[in-house]
DNA sequence: AGTTCACAAATGATATCACATATGCTAGAT
DNA sequence: ATCTAGCATATGTGATATCATTTGTGAACT
């Protein structure tokens, strides 16, 4: 098991690199569903004891991202057409909530950021870098959330994009096919004009075809359906 | 500090032991906002070593129940009113949206079962037993959504109880000055009627008069407004 | 060849120890 | 009396050791 490293300022504890290494890796796909991990295995893997990283492990598991088996295992957990259809249907619920709770805050300084996010996921496209096409999209729907200074739903947006992130690279191949338009345009535009029903139409548009129609396809034509 | 103690079974774990006593005590409003935790207290009331209380710690810190600070203390957050009422309208759009999507899977044996838990709450409220009140309510919400086979946005509201906990006391005992109706029949009809649009009616009001209103009043009265 | 049992290796869980940092208290100076 | 410096204590973090349980392997048996 390879878990890229990442960058860390120095006070951070072991136990916090160690989660968002996991984290990280766990969100862009690196990570396969049903792979099996090992507390020791992990810890060599990182060159540190077990202990650090039996707590970034809890940690996951109590966000979902890794799975505790009865026989206190743990695994990635595997996905099924119904689980998958649920967490693409959660994360639009949660998303919306959130974009239609930011916009009141909105600044155009943010508005600026994102797009230049948006720009340099236009690039990252291009160069078919699609790990960073991946963080670069989450960052776009983070930061805008985030503006609403009382937020808090962004950790339960994470952890649903953790949830689908072992089965991010199976679908960020196919998502030249079904994502036709660039919802991003979409959702800068309805923020330019503070129009509250453009954002959230956009905002569910962009999720449902960023990953339902291309996750469905790679489901249907592999996996277990219930 | 005193945690209750929980009932197990046999096989259960230490950490897990600690995780469900903490969860228990903070979701009910045991431990106020803003106290002060420490691992080896918490460990000394239990009588374990500080390894398990730090993995049931953390997990509570990755669902936002105890917050670490930036000395590396935790503590219980503090409650304000902007953050009371994102959490408050958090809760409604999850609830609603999980109790739309259970409402194709549900039986007549657990609205039977659902029915019973809202008897007993009666009793609980006849009787002044708030906490058990609290935990009865959470059951009655979690069993609903929990019909659902593919069910993946209980633990997102789990979270959302676990950080309206610790203001559950203050709260709760205002109740009855605004809980007039009672919520639950109305949801306990429109699931018998197989209604959506009533269910997700009913489940926003029963969310709203059980804790928006009263909470709102006591926050004005106690707390900053930021 | 396949099955089962026994033993070895791997793994998870927890306590303990060592170390670094943060906190709190006391004594001295102003 | 108040502030500050310094030291003792408390606390968080991580490594290590120990034990119980699980997994894996190989030999004996059918």
């Amino acid at each position: 098991m390879n878990i890229p490293e990442l960058p860390v300022d120095a006070d951070t504890t072991d136990q916090e690199s160690v989660y968002a290494r996991l984290r990280h890796a766990i969100m862009v796909g690196t990570i396969e569903p049903g792979t099996n991990l090992t507390m020791r295995g992990l810890a060599d893997a990182m060159g540190l004891s077990p202990t650090p990283v039996r707590e970034a492990v809890r940690r996951l598991s109590s966000e979902n991202a890794i799975e505790i088996l009865p026989n206190r295992r743990m695994a990635i957990p595997e996905m099924t057409l119904g689980r998958f259809e649920e967490l693409v249907a959660l994360r639009i619920t949660l998303e919306v909530h959130a974009a239609e709770r930011s916009l009141p805050y909105l600044s155009d300084h943010v508005i600026e950021k994102l797009q230049q996010l948006d720009d340099e996921m236009d690039i990252a496209l291009s160069e078919e870098n699609l790990d960073k096409l991946t963080i670069l999209n989450l960052k776009f729907h983070r930061m805008l959330y985030s503006v609403n200074p009382n937020q808090v739903s962004v950790p339960a947006i994470e952890s649903v994009w953790l949830q689908l992130g072992p089965f991010q690279r199976q679908v960020v191949k196919r998502v030249k096919e079904f994502y036709k338009i660039d919802r991003h345009k979409e959702i800068l535009t309805a923020l330019r004009a503070r129009d509250v029903a453009a954002l959230m139409n956009a905002t569910e548009s962009d999720i449902r075809e960023g990953s339902s129609r291309s996750g469905r396809r790679v489901l249907t034509e592999n996996l277990p359906t219930t």
